[in-house]
RNA sequence: GGGGGUGUAGCUCAGAGGCAGAGCAGUAGACUUUUAAUCUAUUGGCCGAGGGUUCGAAUCCCUCCACCCUCACCA
């Protein structure tokens, strides 16, 4: 894609004589310093109705070119949007020769008066410019912009630059993310951060990458959750903590799923799952309404409204309606006969099966699915009525899992069982059992409250609320395999 | 991993056995109110890579690479 020796087609020797002309005439092609006055959406508020002519002086990147003479428009683009700037041979005299080495790419920095065009246009004429940075290469055309999604994505720079609502989904993205900071930072949670790099991994169900530390000459884990050392910080009295990390798990690619991916995971002492569930539907609501004008949105050919209340829906309710089968009453051999797969799967693959095949296609509506099997929440705390079902919701939004959460299982003795179970599993070739973490059973022997605890992820969330159908497009550089 | 699709100029795309094409951008020229400016002329190609079939391959066949969709896998 990008050469190791920069091509030297027709295209970049045109923008190469160019460099060499500017800087024969003793301009710096690439100068450090362009003090301005406005950004670009300043300079147009600026442009009162009075009519006053207001000297601005500004910069930005050249994204268009009209040359009509001894007259010639052209629009700057900055972080801030795009202005037209004129240049007339009468203003600029011998300078407007010079006009022959910008290309459009080129930043530039210019000083002048706005005027408004006889259509209607505020326009900055130009009586001085010079480069700011020389582009030596094309970009994309400028009616269709960048349209391949191998080139968009792994040059994402040009996307950004020519697709504007591409830059909109990320800049939505940002607003989400800090919306949340917000939303739980004025409720009274902390901040905090934990490894990355850890020296076993568990929280979730995954395989994890494995890297390795020299000094220690041991292997280290990249997270592939944050949940047990969130939860070492409860026990340590941080009654409400959240961390927004970057978890990382070693499975396949597909649009839901990237290697590297954005999670929120937050921890409540004293609350229970009623809580945890209140707050997720209030903070999905608040962020909703923020970056949505109407707090509702198009996702899975059905219209969500944020506004209306989140639905309710028990594991066992959903799997009677759905599956036709009552997963508490049913035998390991029936519900494998309804999975269509061995008994020796297990029951909570088994279960987790129906629902992925039968329940979660149905729940485009946000849906709280609630009381799951214990075999699938090894860090989940049993209902009190009902030890085979755990505390515990997942929320489904287009069809989609959004967010995960539990009553914390804060009984060491049940919890070392249950890893130790899973760490069996993992004998019997379950790549993604976490392994026995003794050093956390250590710290809930220590006296665990109990707790609430939600995860969210976040680029599933920002693509529902972007209307994005892709992982790939809510995520800047996505993972993509290395050309040779 | 299975199935389907795509890959041609810097970008967006036509071309489906017989000379490699268009629009945009680029270059040269004209033009002082353009907004995808317009008009004239024009440069630009390893047709994803490698092999094969054929008198002749961008086009047909095989292998490979990348991307997209889909199924499987993946709480």
């Amino acid at each position: 894609m990008t050469p190791e020796e920069p091509s030297d087609d027709q295209l970049r020797r045109q923008r190469l004589e160019k460099l060499d002309r500017i800087r024969e005439s003793g301009t710096n092609p690439w100068p450090t310093r362009f003090e301005r006055t406005h950004t670009l959406a300043e300079a147009r508020s600026a442009f009162g109705e009075d009519g006053d002519p207001l000297h601005v002086r500004l910069a930005g990147r050249l994204v268009a070119f009209r040359d009509l003479g001894k007259l010639s428009f052209a629009q700057l683009q900055d972080g801030t949007g795009k202005l037209q700037i004129s240049f007339q041979l009468k203003d600029l005299g011998e300078r407007y020769e010079d006009l022959r080495n910008l290309d459009i790419g080129d930043f530039i920095g210019i000083s002048g008066y706005l005027w408004r065009t006889s259509r209607g246009e505020i326009t900055a004429g130009v009586h001085d410019f010079q480069p700011l940075a020389k582009s030596l290469r094309p970009l994309p055309e400028k009616w269709h912009g960048l349209v391949d999604p191998e080139k968009r994505y792994r040059q994402r720079y040009l996307d950004l630059i020519t697709n504007d609502e591409v830059r909109r989904v990320f800049e939505t993205r940002t607003r989400i993310i800090s919306g949340m900071r917000r939303w739980l930072d004025e409720r009274g949670f902390m901040e905090v951060e934990t490894p990355v790099l850890q020296p076993l991994y568990g929280g979730a169900a995954a395989r994890p990458f494995v890297t390795h530390h020299h000094a220690l000459d041991r292997d280290l884990f990249l997270r592939i959750s944050d949940e047990l050392y969130l939860k070492r910080l409860i026990i340590g009295g941080f009654d409400k903590v959240y961390e927004i990390s970057k978890d990382f798990r070693n499975e396949g690619i597909d649009s839901t799923h990237n290697p590297e991916f954005s999670m929120i995971e937050l921890y409540q002492a004293y609350a229970d799952l009623g809580d945890v569930m209140t707050l997720t539907e209030d903070l999905v609501r608040a962020l909703a309404l923020e970056v949505l004008p109407d707090g509702s949105i198009e996702c899975a050919e059905a219209v969500i409204d944020f506004r209306q209340p989140f639905a309710r829906l028990s594991v066992r309710e959903a799997l009677q309606r759905w599956a036709g089968i009552d997963v508490l009453e049913a035998t390991d051999d029936e519900l494998a006969a309804r999975a269509n797969l061995p008994v020796a799967v297990g029951r909570g693959k088994l279960v987790d099966e129906l629902l992925s095949n039968h329940v979660e296609p149905q729940l485009v509506q946000p849906t709280f699915l609630t009381d799951w099997p214990v075999e699938l929440s090894p860090l989940a705390k049993r209902r009190i009525d009902e030890a085979r079902l755990v505390e515990r919701f997942e929320l489904f939004v287009g069809g989609v899992e959004r967010a995960n959460a539990f009553s914390e299982l804060n009984d060491p003795i049940d919890q070392r069982a249950r890893m130790v179970d899973l760490a069996k599993r993992r004998v019997a070739g379950d790549v993604e059992a976490a392994p026995v973490d003794e050093d956390f059973i250590e710290a809930l022997e220590y006296g665990m409250p109990p707790t609430g605890g939600l995860g969210i992820g976040i680029d599933r969330l920002v693509m529902l609320l972007t209307g994005q159908t892709s992982i790939r497009e809510v995520i800047l550089f996505p993972q993509m395999r290395t050309l040779q």
